[in-house]
DNA sequence: TTGTTGATTTCGCAA
DNA sequence: TTGCGAAGTCAACAA
């Protein structure tokens, strides 16, 4: 990794154009030939980047960044501060935990959480627009679809619908119900579920994953 | 701006749980005290990270940054490798160029491309729900509502969707027909937007700028 | 302040 | 490889 502290202009010409004045600003380098320019400020995003891959050509004063579909980025530089380099080595990467995945695999795994003697019929059910998260069988043997999010929107509700619009056209299946499962849903995004039939139930993962860690413990 | 290379271990706890294994990484404090921990690969994204506002407290081989939602960001130093700091001052920022609203005015000024003899309501046309980006008349007068999108996806259709059922209870205008045009659609958006009898068009940006470019050199 | 929409989105999974 | 949905999305803009 090359750390650059330069007074540059930069120029990206791919998806779209865009110039930055001259300032100072923080270059840097990746091993993959990525260059990112960071001002002192703003979020985690770069002002200006290129993703790998892409190719560094360097002459003096000027820089030329080189992507894979022809976008470039022209990084003039007036003014050099610093300039070092090091090794940083593989990065072992990172463990995430507490996404949407996880999520859907807790409850598919305590389909009691909706109702007493629910079964799975499985996971990820395809449909012509998409999979429904769960598609399972209430103790009566109906038909409910299920729609899993870490938070509940409206966007959520909308899809459920759509699955829903679908799933019924399904003699074999129909009538199918809804629900809309979630760690945390909006007030408008509830509103919407209900007008439309569709059940609504929170979802306390702190709790399911303490009842999946109990259940370890039995063995 | 401050700069670090060492070897750290990085935990975070806020939206999910997330860890980072102990290897050599840069550590860039932003003026506004944020923090980025980035590794040499990947994208412009950081490893991990905390977003401003935030505040750091540093202890000898321990920086903790808590965000103001409660998270935290713990980074356990073992080897600090370099560490320097310099100013960067305001940056002027970016100025951007062709994105949606460009093609959107371009479709406007080439409505040929939907069909000869269409007349343009206008753009931005209002809605009590949000404004439809072009309103027309086909060749026969008849309304058309028209959704612009860079990539056509499935909830552009939603969108333009909701429009047309608002649109078409003003017997002024009614029916309404819509077009759903973007720079690329998604098959699934296709089939969605087939199915409620909306019209997919694909723009080729770089062919209507040219468009442009030509009028222009006519003068 | 809150909600909506776009993004040079990036990232990860599955077909 | 490609398509598609999620993201600690971020960020700009309107209500």
């Amino acid at each position: 990794m090359r750390l650059v502290i330069a007074r540059c202009s930069v120029d990206y010409v791919g998806r779209l154009t865009a110039h930055l004045p001259s300032a100072l600003r923080l270059l840097i380098v990746k091993a993959d030939g990525s260059v990112l320019v960071h001002s002192d400020g703003g979020s985690y995003k770069p002002l200006n980047w290129m993703s790998p891959p892409c190719k560094l050509t360097e002459e003096p004063g000027r820089w030329t960044v080189t992507g894979k579909a022809g976008e470039t980025l022209a990084i003039t530089i007036t003014e050099v501060i610093s300039d070092s380099s090091v090794d940083l080595g593989e990065d072992p990467g990172l463990v995430k935990d507490g996404v949407e995945s996880h999520l859907q695999e807790l409850l598919a795994a305590q389909l009691e959480v909706l109702g007493d003697g629910w079964r799975l019929v499985r996971r990820e059910y395809p449909t012509p627009i998409g999979p429904v998260d769960l598609m399972c069988r209430d103790e009566a043997g109906r038909s409910v679809a299920v729609e899993i999010k870490r938070r509940g929107e409206i966007d959520g509700v909308e899809q459920l619908t759509r699955y829903l619009d679908l799933l019924n056209r399904d003699p074999l299946l129909a009538p199918v119900r809804g629900v809309f499962a979630a760690q945390e849903i909006r007030p408008q995004a509830r509103v919407l579920a209900s007008d439309r039939g569709i059940r609504c139930v929170t979802l306390d993962y702190d709790r399911m994953r303490g009842t999946e860690d109990d259940s370890l413990r039995l063995f």
